[in-house]
DNA sequence: TATGAATGAGAATTCATTCAT
DNA sequence: GATGAATGAATTCTCATTCAT
């Protein structure tokens, strides 16, 4: 049997766990659920194929585990944005955290982008609840700066995904943007920073 | 073997293959090219298995078949930059017909991100020719309207990836746009348009 | 419906009805009856699929046709031994027809060792019955000749069997025999022919 | 995967192997390479077919194997041709040996014969290469003995080629053979190693 | 006669999962 | 915990044959 649900798990077993979490990660974002198979994530932690299936119970629920790890941190920039702070700097602070984010964690982005492409089958309740919620609350935020002219009036919402969608970006769709900036792209991320932010505190600031 | 290089095709050849590009859209921009399956593709495409197959040689020459009038597509709005017109106004044309193109075919731009997502196997060498190319161009004569004080100084390919990013968005993310927006989704392009429009012309003014 | 039993065929069908034998003598005496398929044989022949079984009901029905045509001529040589000839001579003479028997249709003769080979459930018949009874027919002329003294006491069946395998070897083995002899085959079936006279005249020849 | 290259197999693998290479060569030189089914293969071994194909990654591979496993055996009468024998001694021997060969091993025989037949595709360069290096050593020796007057001259490969075909006969034509020998065929190896003795011992006696 | 179109019955192979040890 | 072995259910693709015109 696995491990029971109040036991604490040894050493050995979190080091396994996290192999196969982070080879799964590697392919699934690479190929796609389908694409990836447990050979090949098997063969890619290091552990036979039936061990595998000994510490998670199948595929699907390999893949469950690795979007609710990532949905855990996926907000973490968004929750950062302080009603309290300076409007231009706290968005153009959100920007740069998103933007971090793709780079540190292109896997991740990845994984979700492709989760969400085919319909959110897995996710979708976590999208139009915690997801939602929190947009809303940060869109009200956003809302109230523009009501109060400290930005321009935007939909915040649609703010809220060009960030996502400039920043996610430099992750999901890394292969062209290399193939485009050719040799160019290794300071792709300083020159990404600094287009962003001329977009979004200029496109933003108040006139 | 079904038609033959230089015959033009027959009306029923011309309808089903159409039938069978329609259906394996459908599935492959939704699935994947592993989730998605010969069987569901046929009998979307209300064919006989076999008979699917008497039209194109194999699921990955479908695949092919896609991608390769997708792109032929794909390069039109930015095509239509023009040199000689108004830059801001330029630039906001550009962004809403790419935003029209994501709103009228969605299922096209999910195909795309998914390959690209993948690493670009099948198309990387267009990504990297005709595609690069066609930036480059286009990112020179944004570089020339930068110089001459006619829109702000940014990276023009950096640009070009955020108008990309922002307008896709709306296509490849529609799930999540949805969920977030949940009943106001229905004006949800229109919205955008302002949106973008604020951002990447307000961002862009010259000041 | 294809020609009545009665019809003299016209020249059109006679040439297309020779044309699907040749094709399919070439393919399957090189692939075998299952390696070679009805499309290869169509191309080959010049002919769509549905015309080729116009001319004849069905792959086996093809697959016949040829091992008739071929059993018809299969066994002239040993016909034409002469038993008033002169022995040695007359066993001379057929090792050399037949030897130009391979030479000249090799791919008959595939046809027919693959099909023995594969336990000759088509012509099994055939082996068992005419074939039998001029091996027999032969064969007592031969050991009327060793009883006479004409020639060395040898199991003429047996002698028959080495007479066609070592003739036919040259057209069953033929990659073995220029690979084997490499630049030198281009002589080869005249050095055979040698070689078998010294082997079966002198082998045979009385002392 | 199954077993990796450095491990040594179980008694389980070497059995079950051993039991799939034995139904292969069963029906693939009954029925040739298309003709042989994995179906057929895998109930004839008694495994499901996933399960043999745990065993060989694919039917080219059993066959492959097969092949592989046959040339290492089917040189070696030739090999131990003797240049110090008696040289007719030695030919009598030989042709014993590979007589003996078609008695025993007449699967191997066909499937051998078989992909001669189909023009080598898969052991061609074992043809041109070993199989050419042993013929032209042994028929160096032989030569040398007609040189020596020892035998009669003859083309030494040819009269290779000549025991090969005469021999292999009983096991590539066993079917013929029987046919014609109808009640008789019991004793074919004694009477076909009699009949051959006199061929090529007379033959070749020199005068 | 001829052929474009269609199909049912396989055939090889893959893969998630289970079994036995 | 770990793994060699096994398998049922697909999945892609082939092929002889038939249909409709």
């Amino acid at each position: 049997m696995s491990r029971a649900a109040g036991d604490s798990p040894t050493r050995i077993q979190r080091e396994k766990t996290q192999a196969i979490l982070d080879a799964a990660l590697e392919l699934f974002s690479a190929q796609g659920f389908h694409g990836a198979t447990l050979d090949a994530i098997a063969e890619a932690a290091g552990l036979s194929k039936p061990n595998l299936l000994y510490y998670f119970p199948s595929k699907e629920a390999i893949h469950r585990a690795l979007l609710e790890a990532l949905l855990d941190r996926w907000l973490d920039p968004l929750r950062q944005l302080d009603p309290a702070g300076e409007p231009l700097a706290e968005i153009a602070g959100y920007v740069l955290r998103k933007l971090e984010m793709a780079r540190d964690h292109p896997r991740e982005s990845r994984l979700f982008a492709q989760e969400v492409m085919q319909g959110a089958p897995r996710i979708g309740d976590v999208l139009a609840g915690p997801l939602k919620a929190l947009v809303d609350e940060k869109a009200a935020v956003i809302a109230g700066w523009a009501r109060a002219g400290k930005i321009a009036k935007v939909d915040p919402r649609h703010l809220i995904f060009s960030i996502w969608a400039a920043t996610q970006h430099y992750a999901d769709f890394d292969a062209q943007v290399r193939a485009v900036l050719g040799a160019d792209h290794e300071g792709r991320f300083h020159d990404a920073a600094r287009t962003l932010r001329t977009l979004f505190v200029e496109g933003l600031r108040p006139r």
